[in-house]
RNA sequence: GGAGAGAUGGCAGAGUGGUCGAAUGCGCCGGUUUCGAAAACCGGUGUGCCCGCAAGGGCACCGGGGGUUCGAAUCCCUCUCUCUCCGCCA
């Protein structure tokens, strides 16, 4: 959510960053209603605050005893319908002026570079070299239903188009890879924590998948629990509503979790195989940090999923989001994209943010500053790093002439020192 | 799932219709004292919002929501959560 007192102070700053966004948000309607909100609360307030010195009169009268009492208290009730009917108005109002501004997406800083889509997002770094094949390289949905270590079939027979299962060497890379990533984060400082893949529709909010894009969401109806599309949901949420320890920022997270996305309206665009599925597993980093660091916080984050792909030793580049590609919640973002030696394309498998205090706004998270007063925190996350495409180029990049795969060094502790996933 | 108990400030814990944003204790911050510290004593110590250049004034919040009343932490309804016991269960 943005700030209400930002957008009155220069709104022309605001209309600009909508604008690049691409986003069609009417400042100046929202600029009237806020205006027209406080001053229903100013005379709301008005009424109430004579109410109240009405109602102990009162009591101090009733102590007494007497005629006036009952007068006094038919005046009060009068005065009492007022200020509900003022006050009702007020509510409506500011309540719709809610409900409008979970609409508005966070602004983007004023480094990110313009543009519409896609394709204005700017590569800022590239590492590793097109890896080289003597033959052709296939691409992973063929590799590994060969090598008998994923099932496209029985994930579809189970759960429909768009569920895979892992099987043998192939579940146990998974989670080899999952595992190391962790260690690498604890190693960095993170916290490791497990969290419910189930979360209300209010936390949700926090983060702001709702209102606005329930639509990819899986929902329990008859319990109104949705599923977390990511682990950001409900690690960002853990302190929602708490006035952190300004000096224990910032604070390191992560965790593995599934992740479940509807997916809607992406059928058929680079959906075949496990490229992008409904459900997936990820490890996920989220810092809790402050305003005057959370950009160097952005970039150390960055680095620390970067370290995941150099070390699997998997060519890979970083791109820097243009302000139309930019997510709703995000104000700079940064994807890393691995490089799909079968499909010769680039596949995403990191997105780093900064949210500034557009989360923490929404979600109520703040931190007790040195002056002793409690400030929003900025939250920052990113994927460190999502399984199934990880998988993918892995299985593209390492890929042997007679159908076999090589694991990467780093993995092979975890796999009970396995050097080569063969038939 | 059934039965019961409970939810008050950082914590503990009073308060059952009026001057209660809330006693008291602990904790924390500042001061006095001390060579220094402890102890003791004194003072301070929640959050959000509105009006205001400011000084200052006002409103709201005692788990959430709704109701009764001139007036609710206190009464009523409802939801959520926690605890205890029973059942079921990985």
């Amino acid at each position: 959510m943005i700030d209400l007192a930002a957008l009155r102070k220069d709104p022309a700053i605001f209309r600009k960053a909508f604008a690049d966004r691409g986003a069609a948000i009417d400042v100046d309607a929202l600029l009237a209603q806020d205006a027209k909100v406080r001053e229903l609360k100013t005379r709301a307030e008005g009424l109430k605050a004579e109410l109240n010195a009405a109602s102990k009169a009162i009591g101090a009268a009733a102590k007494q005893g007497g005629a006036a009492v009952e007068e006094a208290k038919a005046k009060a009730r009068a005065l009492g319908d007022q200020q509900k009917a003022a006050d009702s108005e007020r509510e409506a109002l500011e309540k719709a002026l809610a409900e409008q501004l979970l609409y508005v997406p966070n602004p983007c800083l004023p480094e990110v570079p313009a543009g519409t889509d896609a394709a204005g997002n700017v590569v800022v770094a590239t590492w590793g070299d097109e890896p080289q094949f003597a033959f052709k390289p296939k691409a992973h949905w063929d590799i590994a239903p060969a090598l008998g270590i994923m099932d496209f079939e029985r994930g579809a027979k189970l759960a429909g188009s768009g569920f895979v299962t892992l099987r043998g060497a192939g579940a146990r890379l998974q989670r080899a890879l999952v595992t190391w990533f962790i260690d690498q984060h604890v190693a960095n400082g993170y916290t490791e924590w497990a969290v419910p893949y189930l979360v209300s529709p209010q936390i949700m909010q926090g983060t702001g998948q709702l209102p606005k894009f329930a639509d990819q969401l899986y929902r329990c109806k008859d319990d109104d629990l949705l599923l977390v599309p990511t682990a950001e949901v409900p690690v960002t949420n853990l302190h929602a509503g708490e006035i952190l320890d300004g000096a224990s920022l910032p604070l390191k997270y992560c965790s593995h979790t599934p992740c479940f996305r509807r997916e809607a309206g992406a059928a058929g665009v680079g959906t075949r195989g496990m490229t992008r599925v409904h459900q997936f597993d990820k490890v996920e980093m989220v810092w809790f940090t402050t305003p005057e660091r959370s950009r160097a916080d952005l970039e150390t984050m960055r680095g620390h999923a970067e370290a995941l792909l150099k070390g699997l030793g998997l060519r890979h580049r970083v791109l820097q989001l243009c302000t139309g590609d930019t997510g709703f919640s995000s104000a700079c973002t940064f994807d890393l994209e691995v490089w799909s030696p079968g499909t010769q394309g680039w596949l995403e498998v990191s997105s780093c943010s900064t949210f500034t205090d557009f989360q923490a706004r929404r979600a109520g998270i703040r931190a007790r500053g040195a002056d002793g007063k409690p400030q929003l925190v900025h939250t920052l996350n990113g994927s460190g790093l999502a399984l199934p495409r990880c998988l993918i180029a892995i299985l593209e990049t390492y890929q042997q002439a007679d159908g076999s795969v090589v694991v990467p060094p780093v993995l092979r502790p975890y796999l009970g020192g396995m050097e080569r996933i063969s038939k």
